[in-house]
DNA sequence: TTCCTTGCAAACGATTTGCATTGGA
DNA sequence: TCCAATGCAAATCGTTTGCAAGGAA
């Protein structure tokens, strides 16, 4: 078996916590590795294919998540996406279509990024608030649904 | 009875889509009006009592959702927020607790919101997403979760 | 053998809907 | 009178969990 830098990393952290990094965990990562944004479990349950029983699937999601895999999102009405975390998956923001409810990554330049995280210092410089990270989510049409 | 200007607002948008402003609805948009941040269908059942009947406040959300009145958020797993539209509320972000999902919204200068609109068009500026809106969440610990 | 993991089915919580009743213009 | 609005109960949908079987170390 040949594992990708990705899955060493992953291997790795889950190692940290004692949680096997099985097949259906590995399928996991690698549609979530390929994927150009969050994905729900009924999203990836398709990817996947009808043999994975969605129970397993979500508890492959909580697993993921609690270890520091993954990361969800809530930008639609009772579904959460997950999507690999920022320290593998880089930091980044989401495209929202408002038709379709599909959520696409956007990379930013670091120049873009210093002068975002400037703005989040502004806003929560007076308040009593720690921020601990920030989420610029642009709602719009996406290329199929305009 | 006296109408306040929001009122008079949001029975003028009812109107035109020949939707009643009830006292029912009327009790959802003072509550959301006085709400610091987007609440959801349960929390206002805790400000309006047992007497309104969930499935109720559910209709009632919709109803003014559909009118512009209200605007959802999905901050939280499964569950969706509302608060009033930009329209009747100003422009806002917010601050997203992330120990006890609350959402508290915070206010930005024009200086500040014009450097985020450029950010924004540098985003989607090669992409073929059409923008309609933006939303930057402030994640991390409100005041009483720290 | 010892636990972790998985599958299936039942249980849950948030939200929606069918249907009969109520209420306003 | 007539149709929108409401209440109640049942239904849905996404997600979670109990329990027994399967699998890796």
């Amino acid at each position: 078996m040949v594992k990708s830098t990705l899955d060493k990393q992953v291997s790795g952290r889950l190692g940290q916590d004692d949680v096997r990094y099985t097949a259906g965990r590995r399928e996991v990562v690698l549609a979530l590795s390929e994927a150009d944004g969050p994905r729900s479990a009924a999203e990836l349950s398709d990817d996947l294919g009808p043999s994975v029983p969605l129970s397993s699937l979500y508890r492959t999601l909580a697993v993921l998540e609690a270890a520091d895999i993954l990361t969800p999102h809530f930008s639609s009405p009772g579904v959460t996406r997950y999507e690999l975390a920022e320290w593998l998956n880089g930091h980044h923001h989401h495209l929202v279509c408002v038709v379709c409810g599909q959520v696409e990554d956007v990379e930013t330049t670091d120049e873009v990024e210093l002068r975002l995280q400037a703005i989040v210092s502004d806003i929560t410089g007076r308040s009593s608030f720690v921020e601990s990270n920030h989420a610029l989510e642009i709602e719009g049409k996406c290329r199929n649904c305009q």
